[in-house]
DNA sequence: AATGATACCAACCGCGTCAGT
DNA sequence: TACTGACGCGGTTGGTATCAT
């Protein structure tokens, strides 16, 4: 017996999602989770069934999503994983990071399926049309896995030594905490769009709109760090490149208000005389040490660069001025060896943009998150509002450097 | 430039499963 | 054990973009 539709119900919304039913989505979801999704859009203000939240969440605005081109590799992988496990879409996209059951079925249907047929395969099958037999065996080798007494599932089944090899990787190094992946989001067409809209929403708020005089030409990962010579961003807040002269010029003697100030200085007086960064920071800065734990269990664990994105966005709340603080609050960078700090802003925004938080570059973040003693950039609650000088330039430069890709 | 065909994919629908009561 | 409700899955639809004529 079939259940009752859950959209029934009068006043909820179906159809395209619009961008401000995503942002309360995904806003919705980084600070709270979902628990359960029938009451995700009543919390979320979202004239949506929980069903449809669920599935714009984990088809479209997951940030763990890889999108994109479906590689060579992976299109193999569908194949034989299909060839083994049948329309089990969510079994297959298992086996594929970054890939939703709703994408890998569409790009079946759309792309492989014809793709089979033309080279004479049954898309059912996976067997030669012509001399098609009772499906009894892939066309790719197969092995036999061990399974436990009590497995009775399809996967108990040979699979395709093809696919067994996709699924197994040979253990490699790791340069990257584990379960990480590095993103892609600064390239990521829907990256690009959410990212629009956030620049746009933020433009608007703010009062400057005028995108046509900036030039600023987003970065490449690997660029990003050339910004910021000899500054190594330990956690990334690499805003340097973003902001680029804006920032550069900023330093404690001009952007930061006492006690901050001192604090400062007093940083770079025990660095110069020798002290350790963690014992310098540690010792010295209660707000690098409750959060530096927090810091270290989410890269350890990093699944999601949302999450840690919003993380440090908490970190901005409440700035004295009594402005929003993901708005126009400061952060500094410190950057340990010199303690040369920077004040900008918005960094979850940076992050996603410049991607050199958790852009694995040579020779530059990649080695440092293997050091878990690495400092949390801290918050500058106390930074001075002048420098919204340089964000709101800085946006703009954003703003028009997205609509230009 | 206009129109129709096709491709693509986000979103929906309905059913199965499972946990809680 | 039966019932209920939430969630997840797979099939399908329909809107939009792209291509061909």
């Amino acid at each position: 017996m079939g259940r009752q539709p859950c959209c029934d119900k009068v006043g909820l919304k179906k159809g395209p999602w619009t961008a401000e039913e995503d942002r309360k989505l995904v806003d919705f979801i980084i600070k709270n989770g979902h628990c359960c999704w029938r009451t995700v859009p009543k919390l979320a203000g979202l004239l949506r069934c929980g069903k449809s939240c669920r599935l714009r969440w984990t088809n479209y605005l997951r940030p763990d999503l890889k999108r994109g081109v479906v590689s060579e590799t992976e299109e193999k992988l569908i194949i034989d994983l299909h060839s083994y496990l049948g329309n089990r879409w969510a079994k297959i996209a298992a086996h594929l990071p970054g890939r939703t059951d709703n994408e890998i079925k569409n790009y079946w249907n759309t792309h492989i399926k014809k793709k089979l047929k033309r080279m004479g395969i049954d898309p059912l099958t996976h067997q030669p049309i012509a001399d098609a037999q009772p499906a009894q065996q892939s066309q790719v080798p197969l092995i036999t896995v061990e399974v436990p007494e009590d497995a009775g599932d399809v996967e108990t089944q040979p699979i395709p030594i093809t696919a067994l090899a996709m699924v197994a990787p040979a253990e490699e190094p790791r340069r990257v905490p584990p379960g990480f992946e590095p993103p892609t989001f600064n390239k990521d067409p829907h990256c690009i769009k959410v990212m629009k809209q956030k620049v746009s929403d933020r433009a608007m708020s703010s009062g400057s709109t005028n995108q046509s005089e900036v030039t600023y030409i987003l970065e490449d990962d690997k660029s990003t760090d050339s910004c910021a010579q000899g500054i190594p961003s330990r956690l990334g807040f690499n805003t340097l490149s973003m902001f680029g002269e804006d920032v550069k010029a900023s330093d404690p003697e001009t952007s930061c208000k006492m006690p901050e100030k001192q604090l400062v200085l007093e940083y770079n007086e025990k660095l110069d005389a020798g002290q350790s960064w963690d014992s310098v920071a540690g010792n010295n800065n209660p707000m690098l040490l409750e959060h530096q734990e927090t810091a270290q269990l989410m890269l350890q664990t990093e699944e999601n660069l949302w999450e840690f994105a919003d993380l440090v966005g908490c970190f901005n709340k409440g700035n004295p001025n009594g402005e929003d603080g993901m708005d126009c609050a400061n952060v500094v960078a410190m950057e340990p060896q010199g303690l040369k700090w920077a004040v900008s802003h918005e960094p979850t925004m940076d992050m996603l943009v410049t991607g050199s938080i958790f852009t694995p570059g040579e020779g530059n973040n990649a080695p440092l998150w293997l050091q878990p003693a690495d400092p949390l950039p801290a918050p500058w609650e106390g930074a001075n509002a002048s420098s919204n000088q340089a964000f709101y330039p800085a946006l703009r430069r954003l703003a028009a450097s997205l609509d230009s890709i």
